[in-house]
DNA sequence: AGTATACCGGAGGTTACCTCCGTTTTGCAA
DNA sequence: TTGCAAAACGGAGGTAACCTCCGGTATACT
């Protein structure tokens, strides 16, 4: 299952000579429909758990039972597509928010995108936690992204002296996420209201203000 | 489901009149039946996870899958019914190790039973994990039953000046579960080692020994 | 335009869940 | 001890989800 995938990066890999088709430009419709896939299994793990049947989710995106199992051979393999795109777009997110509002702003819009990030995320934790914890470069790798995104923004809350300088990307996370993971169940109302506190905390020492030590 | 419970329950409360065998000694077989049924569980769980199958179970413990059903509405009740049985298990061992050792002793050589029976769970956990958080009840009765355990312990170890006596049953169980949680899958050896630690640390403070503050 | 290649999609085998009900056992009373 | 009604037994079978397989089809390259 898993193996099938690291298999095709091999044979990629290790086809320098007569490969004459390897890195054919990938069909559209190929495309079309694992979009629309990773949307639909989106929006179905979010309604209704990580338990909801595949079926539905193909029926729900338009295609064929069998096209939902090429594209992702096992429920793992989808659940970790699906955060997967769902961490790039919080992260595209960042740089998005960046370039519409002044730094701190933007800053504090994003963490309550990461609150209810997470929020909606609730469903196939259960799911999630697993695979998580069983494939460490799969964690590191959507960890890495998430903190180089965070690390963004607090670089230019601090260059535009509006955020406090000690705190980095991994602080951050490790201190939102521990907010959402300690208010229990379908709450995000109170995870958003000390996500505020603490964006509050970052603002606080700024350059621009004073700093106690 | 569930509601059949509760719809039982009601049935034999509110029945105070002509119920002449409404009381009546449960048969046998049915006992018998049920411990099998919660025996088979537990080493199914432990050994093959949450997923098992119900059909293999109840041909494991000998019964068929009606019977399986009659005496476990559904999964969780199952898993509620195995967990509940295996903390009594474990409280009552508590027991016989004060009357077969030194309270020190019995002490240390529960911890290390507390350890592997989390480890054990490990396999349950995940069904677990959801039915303890919403069934607050549930969750209290068998925290509360472990916390008398260990209270019980700690306070003969007291007792006989062997422990220290600023740690209450409470204290112990978090200290022992948060090292079970927080080394990662499979390696009950380093909670082994740790939780030895954390009895040293217990014993160093004892009555009998010197108290550094 | 032709063709090899990759993709599409759903029928159907397999497995697990759970209900239903005829049969068997057992506790109680006469 | 015997009879009987209540309770439990057990497995056949309907339902649902999983996943594979393969004939037909669309598409990227020449």
């Amino acid at each position: 299952m898993v193996a099938r995938e690291v298999e095709a990066a091999e044979i990629r890999v290790s086809a320098p000579e007569g490969s004459v088709s390897t890195d054919r430009r990938p069909r559209a419709d190929a495309v079309r429909n694992r979009d629309l896939l990773l949307s639909a299994a989106a929006d179905a793990f979010a309604a209704r758990g990580a338990d909801v049947p595949l079926d539905d989710i193909a029926r729900s995106a338009g295609v064929g039972i069998g096209t939902l199992y090429r594209h992702f051979p096992t429920r793992d393999a989808l659940v970790e597509a699906v955060y997967r795109y769902e961490v790039d777009v919080l992260c595209q997110r960042a740089d998005q928010l960046l370039e519409e509002m002044p730094p701190d702003q933007a800053l504090a819009e994003w963490m309550q995108l990461f609150v209810r990030h997470v929020a909606t995320k609730k469903g196939m934790l259960s799911a999630l936690k697993p695979l998580l914890s069983s494939n460490p470069s799969f964690s590191d790798q959507t960890k890495g992204r998430a903190q180089a995104a965070a690390t963004k923004l607090l670089n230019a809350g601090v260059a535009a002296g509006t955020v406090r300088a000690d705190v980095d990307g991994a602080d951050l996370l490790r201190a939102v996420g521990g907010i959402c993971m300690s208010t229990d169940q379908e709450r995000s109302e109170a995870s958003e209201r000390l996500v505020g506190l603490l964006f509050d905390g970052l603002r606080h020492g700024a350059a621009g203000s004073q700093v106690s030590g």
